[in-house]
DNA sequence: CTACTCAATGTAAGCGCTTACAAAATATTT
DNA sequence: AAATATTTTGTAAGCGCTTACATTGAGTAG
């Protein structure tokens, strides 16, 4: 592998010369630079990003914290992130933090000791002081989808009490009053803020919350078809079910339609997020829309304004609001 | 940012001697590597990868190109892979390539810049004299999902033909004999593979392949849908319908479901990669098992082994075998 | 023609580590 | 106790770049 010693003996000039017309920011008379692009094509000079790095203090790369490497909703964050920063110029290293603390730490220390200029954080197991003290340390950090108290500038996340809300408004709206909840599970920020937005829909339109009427799940598919099955027996006769996102909200739909129900004349579901498969179910997935892509277009937007200083072409802003997406699975009662 | 030589101060040992605890190869009497955790720990010290990596040559992460982020297909790739390279101390720097020469080429080089240890590539539109150029270069390299001749070693495939033929002979066998087909595009050797399978499947059963019955999608979902209502016209009465993939599967089916067919009573559907998603539909899919996280498993055990002299647990073998997954959308004629 | 600018290039000191080799300290043998 | 082997530690030379500063060489003004 070519060094930019090669290059330059090659080209006959210093290393100096070298570095400048890579990084092309001071000046270079004409005829060295195609002296120094000549050598370096061909000697087929690739520069050493890890050498560049540590001489420059500068990576060029941000590191993207995701819970998991699969999923429709990290996919959509994953690649919208990658996306604009690319586009940039810039690389992102993504790791994956499994909801768990330990490896969330660890994932985050792994980003720190490669020296990512920024960190984009999707951490849901970590502490709140721990995020704190990583914002005051010296990495620029974003946290994405988790409001932590007094690091407002650095928290990018949706309105989850009025998504819940606009979930079960919905289903009152279209008649409904008797009508079920699968949460997720309670300990996570976002799963309780939904539940309260449901019981505020509730609340409001003078219906009363009934603890039979709620199941927590765990956010994933198999727990919505329990979810679904434990509530006939505990709730029975309801005409509604909000499930706490997507995946659960499917799993409710095979549970209903092996139990006989026909959706949504004999029973309305709403889900949330609105990840990519919820049109692919049927009947199409009425849900709320959870705007991950707008977050993670924005947290990078945040990192090249404020660490790379490139102007964002949007106003940055940091609480997103949820909509209702209406399909095939709210009937009317 | 504390540093190496600060912790050396602090404990009163040399560099030299600090490294040595951190990496903890050569012999460090007790005492003295005491003194220097402690240093370490009180002065918060956290090793600086890009230098370690610089000085050792060694970077301890590899690099894995997928063509999106997004996706259940690449979702399990990089949860793969990353599992496995993870739970042996390993880093995973991801990439995406969008199916486009000029930027696998980039994201590829980027890998390549970071001095990752090895390299696993899903490329799809990285021409083989590229590929074999980067095997023969320095770089370990291992190829997923496609068979470059002179390459077996660096492969891992899944047998795409056999594939093909198994979801053909299984609509075949359970009656069918005029079935449509919905390919991906024909470029690409997996999608061509699979046709290949159908068509053998065909001839072996003694029905003639017809032109008409074939419509070449782009394995995305809308063209599933097209690929629908195109077939209905010039291939009118097929009672079974072949998808190259489960997303053109779904989209088949939504299609299907609109122009009132009943699956699988009236029309029978099978899919290919048995993505998660695809138990999620009503009904579930039918369709043919794409081995893609044994494929990321044995790659990164291939990485292990060749890389970091780390005996991977199985045998290392090139080519997957797929399977039937039998479900609920293919009906017995 | 000399003095002075200013642009183009070169020199050399790091960036934070690893690692061959040398030196010192300790253990073992006779 | 001296001689030797062995373990532990230190010294210093890089790894491949960037960048402050010094130097060179034109170009311009007087």
């Amino acid at each position: 592998m070519a060094t930019i010693y090669q290059v330059s003996e090659a080209a006959g000039v210093s290393l100096a010369t070298v570095s400048r017309v890579m990084n092309g920011n001071a000046k270079v008379s004409e005829r060295t630079r195609k002296k120094v692009e000549d050598a370096m094509a061909s000697l087929g000079y690739q520069p050493n990003a890890i050498a560049q790095s540590l001489a420059s203090n500068r990576t060029n790369s941000v590191g993207l914290l995701v819970s998991e490497l699969h999923g429709s909703y990290f996919g959509d964050l994953m690649s919208t992130v990658e996306h604009v920063l690319k586009e940039n110029g810039k690389h992102v290293i993504i790791t994956a933090g499994h909801v768990d603390e330990e490896r969330e730490h660890e994932a985050i220390e792994f980003l720190k000791s490669r020296r990512c200029d920024a960190l984009i954080l999707h951490a849901e197991a970590v502490s709140d002081d721990y995020l704190k003290k990583l914002v005051e340390s010296k990495v620029p950090v974003v946290v994405i989808n988790r409001k932590v108290d007094e690091l407002d500038q650095n928290c990018f996340v949706v309105d989850n009490v009025k998504g819940g809300y606009l979930a079960t408004k919905a289903a009152i709206d279209a008649g409904h009053t008797k009508i079920a909840y699968i949460s997720g599970p309670l300990f996570k920020k976002d799963a309780s803020d939904r539940l309260a937005g449901h019981k505020k829909a509730l609340e409001e339109a003078g219906l009363t919350f009934d603890n039979k009427s709620l199941f927590e799940g765990d956010f994933h598919e198999s727990t919505g078809q329990e979810g679904m099955q434990h509530l006939q027996a505990t709730f029975p006769d309801f005409t509604a079910l909000v499930c706490a996102n997507d995946e659960m909200a499917s799993g409710a739909m095979t549970a209903a339609r092996e139990a006989g129900f026909d959706i949504p004349n004999q029973l309305s579901i709403v889900g949330f997020d609105n990840v990519l498969f919820s049109r692919y179910l049927y009947p199409k997935l009425t849900t709320i829309n959870n705007p991950i892509h707008a977050m993670g277009e924005m947290a990078a937007y945040w990192v090249l304004e404020h660490v790379y200083d490139i102007k964002s072409p949007i106003p940055i802003e940091h609480l997103f609001v949820p909509e209702v997406v209406d399909r095939d699975t709210l009937g009317n009662l």
